[in-house]
DNA sequence: CTTTGTGCAAAGATTTTGCATTGCG
DNA sequence: CGCAATGCAAAATCTTTGCACAAAG
C-alpha cells in the first residue's frame, strides 16, 4: 500500500476547511490548533495520542498535553478523524479524510494490511438503505494471522 | 433483532469449554471466575467493564473489581470475548459466541442496530485468501444517523 | 503441600478540569 | 476590550500490581 505524501496545496485546503469549521463553532483559530491539525492530517493513517504528543513536544511546538487532548476533540468532532479503536491496550485514532480502506489486524504480531473492496462498500450502502441509516464512516476490521506469522506459527 | 435467552444446556456447554481451556492454560477453576464468566455470557452483545463491575456488586458475587478486572482479561485470551471497542469514550466487549454481526452505530443517540449479510462474509473470505491471512473474527461498524435522529434533525 | 488466585490498597496510565494568564477577533 | 484558549498542576478515570492470606489441584 503506497502512501503518497499530501500536497502542500490539499494540506493548505484542508487547514482553511478546519479554520471555517472552527469559527462556525464560534471557536479560535490558533497556532497551537493549527499546528496540531497539521501534525494530525500528516499521520497518513493510524495514529495514537502519545505518540502525538511526543512528535509535537519533538518539534518545539508549543502545545501542552492538555491542548493536544482538547483540540483533539474538537478535531473529532468537526469529523476531521474518527473514532477510535482500542486494540491491545493502544488507542488508535484514524483520520478520516484518508481513510477509504479497511483493516486486516494481525493479533499476533500487530501489524495493519490495509485493503479496498468496492463490492462491500456498495453492500454496506445498500443495508443502510434497509434501514433508512444515513452513514457517515465505517469501518471494518478482520482480525487474525497474518501470512508471516501463519508460517512462524505453523497454523 | 430477537435475542433469545442462553439454555441451561449450552451454558453449561461454555462453562464446561471454558473449564478445560483455563485448565489447559494451568490456570485454576474458581467460583469468581466461573461465575464472572457466566455474567459475561448471559451478556447477549455489547457490554462494558463497569456495568459488569456493578451487576457483580448487586448480585453479591463475591469477586472484586481486580478479579473482574483479571479474569476478564484471561477471557479475552481465551478467546470468548473479543477486542474491545471504544466509541464516545466508553470501552466496550462484545462475546465473540454471539457475535454473528455486525453494526450500524448512531453517532447521535448512540443506537446500536444489528444486521448480518452473508455477502459481505463471503468478500471478507475472498480478501482473506488474497492476503494469505487467517480470520478470526472480524468486526464491520458503520457510523451514522439512525432513522429516527435523521427525522428529529432534519438530515 | 505447592502453586495460583483473591482482596485490598497503592501505583500506573490515560484523560479531563480549575484557575490564573495570554491572546484571538 | 471581551471571551475563549493555554499551561500548569491537580483531579478524575480506568486499569494493573505488590503483598499477605486463602484456596484449588
Amino acid at each position: 500500500m503506497k502512501k503518497q505524501k499530501i500536497s502542500r496545496k490539499e494540506m493548505k485546503n484542508l487547514v482553511e476547511q478546519f479554520k471555517n469549521h472552527i469559527r462556525l463553532k464560534g471557536l479560535k483559530f490558533t497556532p497551537q490548533r493549527e499546528k496540531i491539525f497539521k501534525e494530525i492530517i500528516r499521520t497518513k493513517g493510524h495514529f495514537e495520542i502519545e505518540e502525538l504528543v511526543q512528535k509535537i513536544k519533538k518539534k518545539n511546538i508549543p502545545a501542552s498535553r492538555a491542548t493536544v487532548y482538547r483540540t483533539l476533540n474538537i478535531i473529532k468532532d468537526l469529523g476531521f478523524i474518527e473514532e477510535v479503536i482500542k486494540f491491545k491496550n493502544k488507542t488508535i485514532y484514524e483520520v478520516s479524510i484518508h481513510h477509504h480502506h479497511d483493516h486486516l489486524i494481525c493479533t499476533n504480531c500487530g501489524k495493519i494490511i490495509e485493503f479496498h473492496e468496492e463490492e462491500i462498500e456498495k453492500l454496506q450502502d445498500k443495508i443502510c438503505e434497509m434501514y433508512d441509516f444515513l452513514p457517515k464512516f465505517h469501518r471494518l476490521e478482520i482480525f487474525g494471522l497474518c501470512s508471516e506469522c501463519r508460517k512462524k506459527l505453523k497454523v
